[in-house]
DNA sequence: ACCGGAACTGGAAACGTTTGCAGTATCCGT
DNA sequence: ACGGATACTGCAAACGTTTCCAGTTCCGGT
């Protein structure tokens, strides 16, 4: 079956075209008109063509997002309830991988050539030119996870200090002695920000902070490394991680040397992903709602689309430490 | 800046719209014509529009896939090799959260007003009248996880009973006798033919299987009733999961009895998603490979877009054991 | 010198909508 | 009976490309 057209629908109906679109998207048709048009397209199976609709409009109704690891459990979590919320304003998600150069096949000029009306990024980094390219063609840009200063760019990203200070917090007034902050070697941006937070949080409370900073792409290597330092006789009490991910990988390693979770070494995360929910972990952490970012996320979205030449902001989403039992409870 | 049109690239570069569009699409131009446009048009910031492109070439490169739970770590893999394999063939992804019904705000009817070249359906059921709207309509439909027997449908799928069957032969082999089969009590699609494939092979080999479904939304209900039923004094010594998830589950009940996993009750789940390989789990299971899965989907979509008439396929995707911790290890 | 073809080029129609504008019919108040 | 508002309606231009077709230029072979 062909595609019917908008002409077919209109001379089924006897109707002009400039009607039936007027029927489909809302305009001032007279009852009896738009009933009549309705029924002839179901009838024909006609479903107005976006493609078209988008040409004359200007307007793509669509978004896109460059993201590298989807398949994390933080990220799904997030692209779920993105998807879900554009849904909503009926916008659509188109997904891009994040190659691993910005070049020519990458999502963003992807989403340039798609006339997107705004793209988020919640990859990696990148290069200045491009994010210049970018914002020059007055392509709207989101960043997730990170801030950058520069114009014409804002974005979404967690109170990752704050984070940091929690669990700091926690940890000495739980008696912990020996605090380490375990995060990747090449760090994000809010890897940074957590570890720093968190060390600086210590040393005003009179503490010193161990940075341990791991090669994170191999799970393995990251485990051996931790059951290295773990088995030194000056071996930390306390271990804030940068990812539930390197939390539970720590926890891996806490049990494998025989020591106990919480007692012996202390552990918080962060993201609150499933898994650290689940009775093998029972993991205490720091809550990132993704659901929060993604309605700040739109809330941006919305107003930047509204009025082009707002000032830019970065909206920073609260945590909260979510107690579970790989730390020792709080004496009262 | 505004976008710059394909016009006034042409203008500045003193050709014609059509030597343009040939020195950006690939056409036959003179070497110097090319270059002189794709000089001009780097200086404007030009880049041909998609959408314009898509109207006139009555094709999008757009794939539309719609899907449920894209938080499920399985499905996030999923979705991370199609996205990664459909970048590399220069398609777009656009994915849309199945809506509770597959009504009018559903990813399906997206797909077809955005012209989408093709459309790929992870999620649960659909009402057979909107498959059917569906190949009524031209559209290429691919189902993933899942096959129904209706005209212009088809996709991929698990070899879900082989899996039952080499869980099931796993288990007598290793000595178990009171085996079980732990599935929703809803079962998908593909969870019910992995209990099938268990059960009948159990059978064979003359043992009977004791079917465990349960509601599965709340991973609690799941946990309480396992150790419900691994507390009676006949329990199972053999657990095949449909999913991975469920395995954990599983595990997790076992330990709070404590009893041993593997001695006491083996566990077998479906999947092997990452944390399966995890120290905390390491979880015997069969391996469904996201990227094997991927690569049948479009071998299908290639060919069903080169000859739409073809003979609608449903491929099988081999699945294997991966022997970890969960189950005893086979004498020889 | 001429012809045939190869290599390139440009004009213009087409793709399927939306929307500004002008037109027509209907109705209400006087 | 009339004026004007109100409620619809249709015409046609525009959106930014691709591609068919018909040129034009240039070349080598005769």
């Amino acid at each position: 079956m062909k595609k019917a057209t908008i002409k077919e629908v209109a001379a089924a109906a006897g109707v002009s075209t400039a009607a039936v679109s007027r029927a489909f998207s809302g305009g001032v048709v007279a009852e009896d008109t738009r009933r009549k048009v309705l029924d002839v397209a179901n009838e024909l199976g006609y479903r107005p063509s976006q493609v078209a609709r988008r040409l004359v409009r200007q307007r793509s109704d669509m978004v896109t997002l460059v993201t590298g690891r989807m398949a994390d459990p933080f990220d799904a979590v997030f692209l779920e309830a993105l998807a879900e919320a554009l849904n909503e304003r009926q916008i659509r998600l188109v997904v891009a991988p994040a190659s691993r150069q910005f070049d020519d096949t990458g999502g963003v000029f992807q989403a340039l050539e798609d006339r997107s009306d705004a793209v988020i990024i919640a990859a990696g980094t990148m290069p200045l030119e491009t994010s210049d390219l970018l914002v020059r063609s007055g392509l709207p840009v989101f960043l997730a996870g990170r801030v950058i200063e520069a114009p014409g760019i804002e974005g979404v990203v967690a109170e990752n200090a704050d984070g940091g200070r929690q669990a700091a917090e926690l940890f000495v007034r739980t008696g912990r002695e020996r605090l380490a902050y375990l995060g990747l070697k090449d760090p994000t941006f809010s890897d940074r920000e957590r570890g720093d937070g968190f060390a600086a949080t210590a040393a005003e409370m009179g503490r010193q902070t161990e940075m341990l900073r791991i090669a994170g792409s191999d799970d393995d290597h990251v485990f051996d490394t931790l059951t290295g330092v773990l088995a030194r006789r000056e071996r930390p009490d306390a271990i804030f991680a940068a990812t539930d991910r390197l939390a539970f990988l720590a926890i891996d390693a806490i049990r494998a040397l025989g020591l106990r979770v919480a007692d012996d070494v202390s552990v918080i995360g962060f993201n609150n992903v499933a898994t650290a929910g689940s009775r093998s972990y029972q993991l205490t952490t720091i809550d990132y709602p993704a659901p929060a970012a993604v309605t700040a996320l739109l809330t941006l979205l919305d107003r930047r689309l509204k009025e082009p030449d707002a000032p830019e902001t970065n909206i920073r989403i609260p945590v909260n430490l979510v107690l579970r039992n790989t730390t020792v409870t709080l004496a009262l």
